[in-house]
DNA sequence: AAACAACTTCGACTTAGGTCGAGGTCAACC
DNA sequence: GGTTGACCTCGACCTAAGTCGAAGTTGTTT
C-alpha cells in the first residue's frame, strides 16, 4: 500500500552527496539531518536529506557555520510543510547576512580589480594600498574593524 | 634627517585594528604580518599594518583563511614596491575565487527570496526543496557535491 | 629608583568541524 | 549457515584560529 520512500543507507547518501560518512553522522549529532533506523540499528536516510546536504554544503561553503544552517533549519520543521511564516523568518534573518557578505566580496574583489589598473606603481592612488580608508584608523576613537563574522545582525 | 616612521606599539596596532593582541602575535607568527623589534625585544609596527589587518579579516569576514590570505599576501613583497604582475597574479587568482563566492552567495539568497513568494505550499515548485536539481544527485555517477571550501581552481 | 602598565614567551586550553581506528554487529549472497 | 562488506559506537585525534594565564622584562612616569 504505501510504498516506502526509499531510504537510502549511509553509505548512498555518502555516495550520492559526496558528503563523507563521517561527516554524516557528524551533522546528524549535530541535528543537521535526521535518519531512522533498521531493526539492525543501521541509519537508512530520506532522499529528502540530499537536498539538506546541498543545502548545508552550499551555505558553508560561504562562510556560514553549521550553527547558523542548524538554526536555519530548525525553523523550517522537518515534520510538517513549512508555512510562509517559516520561510519568511528564514528569509528575512539570512538575507541581510547574505547581503553583507555579497557586498563585503564585491568590494574586496573590486578592489583587486582596480588594482590591476593601477598597476600599484603610485601607492598613492591604490585602493588596496588605502584599504584603511573606510575604517579611519587614525583617531584615538577610531571605529573598529568588524569582529569578523558572528552570528546576528 | 629620516624621520622615523612612527612606529606603533602591539597595544595601539590592537586598539586601532581592534584586533586583539593575542591574534597579532598569531598572525605574525603565521607571516601574515610583520614587526621590527625594539632594543629591549618589543614589537613595533609599521603604520601599514593596520591595511594589512583590514584586508586580512575582510577576506576573513567572507570566509577566506588566513593560508589563502597568507598565499596572496607573500605574493606582494613588503620590502619592494608591488609590481604590475604581482598584482595580476593575487588578483587574477583571487577573482575566480571571489567570483564563484559572490554567485553561490547570491544563487543561495535568491532561492530564499523566491522561496517568500513561493509560500512552499506547493513543495514541487519550491527552489530550496528542489536544491538538489543542479546536482542531478540521482544516477549511480552522480556529481558529487563541491568538495566545500578548499583552495580551489 | 620605585612603581606599574604594557610588553615578552611558552604551553595549555578552546571551539568548530570534522577524521581515524578499534572492536563489534548487520545484511546479503553463495 | 558462513563469509564478506557495509554498518554501528565510542573515544582519541586532527587542523584552524585563536584565547588564557603564568612568570618574567621593558618602558614610562613620578
Amino acid at each position: 500500500m504505501s510504498k516506502l520512500p526509499e531510504m537510502l543507507t549511509i553509505g548512498q547518501v555518502a555516495e550520492r552527496s559526496g558528503v563523507p560518512h563521517t561527516a554524516l553522522r557528524f551533522y546528524e549529532e549535530r541535528g543537521l539531518i535526521a535518519s531512522v533506523r533498521t531493526a539492525g540499528n543501521q541509519r537508512r536516510y530520506a532522499r529528502s536529506v540530499l537536498r539538506r546536504l546541498a543545502f548545508i554544503r552550499t551555505a558553508q561553503r560561504v562562510g556560514l557555520s553549521l550553527e547558523d544552517v542548524h538554526e536555519a533549519l530548525t525553523t523550517l520543521p522537518d515534520n510538517r510543510t513549512p508555512t510562509k511564516s517559516d520561510w519568511s523568518r528564514l528569509s528575512t534573518s539570512w538575507q541581510v547576512e547574505l547581503d553583507a557578505r555579497i557586498d563585503a566580496l564585491q568590494r574586496l574583489r573590486d578592489r583587486l580589480t582596480s588594482c590591476i589598473g593601477c598597476g600599484c606603481l603610485s601607492l598613492r592612488s591604490c585602493s588596496l594600498h588605502n584599504f584603511d580608508d573606510e575604517q579611519a584608523a587614525d583617531g584615538p576613537g577610531a571605529p573598529k574593524l568588524k569582529p569578523a563574522i558572528e552570528g546576528g545582525t
